[in-house]
DNA sequence: CCTTGACCTTCCCATGATGGGAAGCCCCAT
DNA sequence: ATGGGGCTTCCCATCATGGGAAGGTCAAGG
């Protein structure tokens, strides 16, 4: 009945056939059951669980995190505290990294404004840059690396 | 006289050894001078350079960014219009993921409100996860891939 | 029956900016 | 001259993702 390739499961589920392996392979999803040929084949629950994914993924989650979710998403009888405490360490994982980028995008739209954007050389944008003491404080606040690191959206 | 050890210049700047060795392997700087023994070294105007790019990388901009912004910052008759150009882009970049993370906080703030998160079994956050129809209007408006892996920071 | 094209498989490589660590050389102070 | 700390290069890992090659599979149509 509902066996399907990975291909459709991809176009149903919104996940990419290369990441639905990845999955796999990294052990956030169990190995799929296979055709004679060693084709990978999806039924209906296992379309759910990629949506689930997906939807996950979409929010932001590491895949770390979406393994959690899932083990709790089986276990019927979880209680919903752990859920809550993986989601809102999230929020406030989402919220540094949103205050970290609106203090960099403040600091230049600052700078923009007084920047007249002509053919002069004048620029305050480069002045600030080559300005010597960014006081230490900013600096030190951001200590934590991987802060700095997810703000410039490293891929 | 000034002639400063790649560690020390490290801890003036702020800039680690490491990254000062792979800005000069990748280009965005010129290859650093050399003691006999094969030793790098820094002098003041380095120094001033590596602060500069330490700065940029703390507002955000891409390495490659940073080497358009260093180039006109060598450039003395340079139109401000480019530097300014430059910076705009980067704050929109900045707006657009800020505004992709908001989204992601907003939405799960609402499921965490509304998740009592004690040890009852019943979450909402788990049943929006595992919800079929995420209407495809956020889903779509996503599709440009590099979107979406830059709000997971990936980093 | 055979070809064609669309699909599947695995495997390797690149991304971007960063750190970790090994193996080996160098320099200075004791 | 020895020890410890700093320097060199080179390789590897991150995180989630895509690209692409080489080769097997399948279904439709000649």
């Amino acid at each position: 009945m509902s066996a399907i390739t990975i291909g459709e499961a991809a176009r149903r589920t919104g996940v990419s056939a290369k990441m639905i392996r990845w999955y796999e392979a990294t052990g956030l999803l169990p190995p799929a059951t296979r055709s004679e040929a060693g084709y990978r084949h999806y039924d209906d629950s296992d379309l759910h669980t990629l949506r689930f994914v997906r939807r996950a993924r979409d929010l932001g989650f590491s895949v770390e995190a979406i393994a959690d979710l899932l083990a709790l998403w089986r276990d019927r009888a979880r209680p919903s505290a752990g859920v809550k405490a993986i989601a809102e360490e999230q929020i406030a994982d989402l919220r540094r990294r949103i205050a970290e980028l609106e203090g960099m995008a403040r600091t230049l739209e600052r700078l923009a404004e007084s920047c007249c954007g002509d053919e002069r050389p004048e620029c305050p944008i480069l002045d600030d840059l080559a300005t010597e003491d960014h006081s230490p404080v900013p600096r030190r606040a951001m200590r934590g690396l991987s802060e700095r690191r997810r703000a410039r959206g490293m891929v």
